[in-house]
DNA sequence: ATGACTCCCAGTGGGAGA
């Protein structure tokens, strides 16, 4: 089986490229981060006439998420329960028995700022609620733009990156958090190239230089964990015409 | 270099992203 995570920047933008994507590179299931399309504008129909199955939750302009997948999601879940939160960040949804968890992580601005405050609050809220989906089922993905690059070899320019966001003691605390609860990097559970990364700045050439930072991440579970067999981040949709700033990462579980 | 690009909503500029 094989999963992904992609943040598309705009579905509106993108849906040609992702159907284009899923053809060439079919998975069980797919979650999307910044779809920016309200739900009546979702374009379930385009992934329908593909075979998947589509969830959503979106809202105006900004954030908003989607999980597609070849068998229908069961026990559909919208955003973290009990957070009072306006943004759409989260959709979770069991697929072929495996707990999918999609989020997309607040950007957080920068240290000291009140969306930083929001950014460690908010993982604070999904650690906790991933507690108890872990003993619900135990076998669980966490994946999506998780905003947080968790070591130094995830940044091209740790020296010029550190401390700033993305990058900070707090947000790489967090992460470990999230890893504490019993999650394991799936990327790094295989030998990788240096310097992967899964963004790249539009700006100042930076993917032709590639200078990016790997900050979307796919966490299996310890019950997964033995049955993951390879992850890897597709970088061929950066080089399209108007990509998206990430790149999909894919899970492969046998 | 407090930039650079892209997307959005708005409206001929500005916020947000990362």
């Amino acid at each position: 089986m094989k999963f992904a995570t992609w943040n598309v920047n705009s579905l509106a933008v993108r849906a040609p490229q992702l159907t284009e994507w899923l053809a060439a590179n079919p998975v069980d299931a797919i979650v999307l981060q910044e779809t920016k399309l309200t739900d009546d504008k979702f374009p379930h129909k385009d992934f329908e006439a593909l075979g998947y199955h589509a969830q959503w939750h979106g809202q105006k302009t900004y954030n908003g998420v989607a999980l597609l997948s070849k068998v229908e999601a069961q026990a559909v879940q919208k955003n973290i329960p009990g957070l009072d939160d306006e943004q759409a960040r989260v959709i979770a949804g069991t697929v072929n028995g495996i707990r999918v968890v999609g989020a997309y992580f607040p950007n957080g601005q920068a240290p000291g700022t009140e969306k930083f405050a929001y950014k460690l609050k908010w993982i604070g809220a999904l650690r906790d609620w991933l507690r108890q989906e872990l003993e619900l089922n135990p076998r669980l993905l966490l994946m999506g733009d998780y905003n947080i690059a968790p070591e130094d070899r995830d940044v091209y320019d740790p020296i010029a990156w550190a401390g700033q966001i993305h990058c900070t003691a707090e947000e790489r605390d967090h992460f470990q958090q999230l890893v504490g609860l019993g999650l394991t990097d799936a990327f790094r559970l295989f030998e990788q190239p240096p310097k992967c990364w899964s963004w790249w700045d539009y700006r100042n050439l930076a993917f032709r230089k590639n200078q990016g930072l790997r900050i979307d991440h796919i966490l299996v579970s310890e019950a997964l964990r033995p049955e993951v067999k390879a992850c890897v981040i597709d970088k061929l949709p950066r080089k399209a015409e108007r990509p998206s700033d990430h790149a999909p990462v894919i899970v492969e579980l046998g």
